[in-house]
DNA sequence: CTATGGCACGGATT
DNA sequence: AATCCGTGCCATAG
């Protein structure tokens, strides 16, 4: 359902209104969809009309009068972005939702968002329907860090199936993003890592070896009793376990190290449909931003026209009832109405503030605030927090972040963080970095950064140093 | 003694 | 009113 209505509609503000329009606010488009779904069962009144799509770019149109892809210039050079409530059916299969590659670097951990639902996703179309109940069982079973708490065995048995059976399943959410989530062990976890990895890049020979064999020797750092044990010298052995310190996590799930309170995961929230879509007009890099609000449905709810007046001839008896459904209808046509208008309005303003920030990525980021924004666009600060919770927004470049991310007030110094870092020779203490930030332009505790690099996922100074200089060895 | 992580306290945000 | 976030202070590890 779309609208476009800018002015009229705007009528009276009833408290139901309100309260509704509230309460809508803060739904993901999958939950209006079925909000909307059980109205139109249940009241004759709505009804929901086909919507047109556009004969050039093929998107639906919100209204006959103009498609806003089309209607436009292309190449038209313009910083304010076209926003508009879009019906589009596909998008369930949003594109590159799969995170390929992970920078040399630090990559963004996902959100914190519910892990489950975040692998079923990934594997739901290569699963078979067999072996959705299994899947199931493993995905509800994982621990805080992505690993398989219950032995394969236990799962096997509770669904009378063969080990293999489960181990396939495994597999399969194994290779799925926190690479090496559903193992059941660190050690597994690893093992799964090098395995993909070796895939596109190089690895030290004798890696997955050494995680077999000599895992407890690794993680007590004995490098020299893991050279003897693989046959190699003391140095080598060291190259693999920096290796394994730098690309691998034998707790797929865990971004946050120094975070204990990571209580990720009571959240229903899935972060893996957008709920808005960013892109450029026609796919040009260079063409003005579209954004599209995604509506559950594929065609503009109303009420029937034919309801309202047949309500005239209506049974006496009936009447009553009838103007009940009826006013109930428009009641939440025009909320939906006000909705779509508060959220149109609110990325349309959001986009031009963050508009560095979603074409050239987190460093340019803005920080701005919910109630700043709120200020802006005349509402209650609390509309804007509702429409911002629970959703997703897809941007240009594919990746699918939380809306709540345009309004990270750190992320820009904790990119500047990691950059500093990342250029490093000698590891900075925090105090060193804290002072860095500081001369450009971050006035940022010391105790801030230390925070900042938990976030990311940095390990302190003294652990970060045995990257280069390594000079006697234990004989 | 220095670098960090933990706890906890305002102040800002939601 | 409930949370989140940046910080200061203090204990602890190296």
């Amino acid at each position: 359902m779309i609208l476009q209505t800018q002015n009229q509609s705007l009528r009276p503000l009833t408290t139901a209104h309100l309260a509704q329009t509230m309460s809508l606010m803060g739904l993901t488009a999958a939950e209006l969809q079925q909000k909307i779904e059980a109205a139109l069962a249940s009241n004759p009144a709505l009804e929901v009309v086909e919507k047109r799509s556009c004969p050039i770019c093929h998107r639906p149109l919100a209204d006959a009068a103009a498609c806003p892809m089309c209607s436009r210039p292309p190449g038209l050079e313009t910083t304010e972005p076209i926003v508009y409530v879009s019906s589009r059916e596909d998008f369930y299969t949003p594109k590159g939702t799969s995170f390929s590659d992970d920078h040399p670097g630090i990559d963004l951990a996902p959100e914190v968002e519910d892990l489950p639902t975040y692998l079923l996703r990934q594997i739901a179309p290569e699963l078979s329907l067999e072996d959705r109940p299994i899947a199931a069982l493993i995905l509800t079973s994982l621990d805080e860090d992505g690993l398989l708490r219950i032995p394969l065995a236990e799962i096997a048995r509770f669904h009378h199936v063969l080990i293999s059976r489960v181990e396939s399943v495994q597999r399969l959410i194994q290779r799925c993003d926190p690479l090496g989530a559903g193992s059941t062990s660190p050690q597994q976890a690893l093992l799964v890592q090098v395995e993909l990895l070796a895939e596109s890049r190089p690895v030290p020979s004798l890696t997955a070896r050494a995680i077999q064999e000599g895992m407890d020797l690794l993680s007590r750092h004995l490098y020299f009793e893991l050279g003897r044990l693989l046959g190699i010298p003391t140095s080598r052995a060291r190259e693999i376990a920096q290796f394994i310190s730098e690309n691998l996590n034998p707790y797929p799930a865990r971004a946050h190290w120094g975070d204990v309170h990571a209580s990720a995961t009571p959240s229903q929230d899935t972060y893996h449909i957008p709920d808005i879509i960013i892109s450029h007009l026609n796919e040009r890099p260079d063409g003005p931003l579209v954004v599209e609000v995604i509506s559950p449905l594929a065609g503009q709810l109303r009420v029937n026209p034919l309801f309202r007046e047949s309500l005239q001839q209506a049974p006496s008896e009936k009447t009553e009832q009838w103007q009940a459904d009826l006013e109930q209808a428009s009641l939440l046509v025009k909320c939906i109405q006000q909705r779509n208008h508060t959220i149109v309005r609110l990325m349309q303003r959001l986009v031009m503030i963050q508009r560095q920030f979603i074409l050239n990525g987190d460093a340019y980021l803005e920080p701005c605030t919910r109630a700043s924004l709120a200020d802006e666009l005349g509402v209650h600060e609390s509309t804007i927090s509702r429409a911002v919770s629970a959703k997703a927004v897809q941007l240009p470049n594919g990746r699918i972040v939380p809306l709540s991310k345009l309004f990270d007030r750190s992320l820009h110094i904790r990119t500047a963080l990691r950059e500093l870092i990342s250029q490093e020779g000698k590891p900075f203490t925090d105090t060193q970095l804290a002072e860095m930030l500081h001369q450009q332009g971050y006035p940022i505790a010391r105790r801030t950064v230390a925070k900042y690099r938990a976030m990311e996922g940095i390990l302190p100074a003294h652990l970060r140093s045995q990257r280069h200089h390594l000079a006697a060895q234990p004989r």
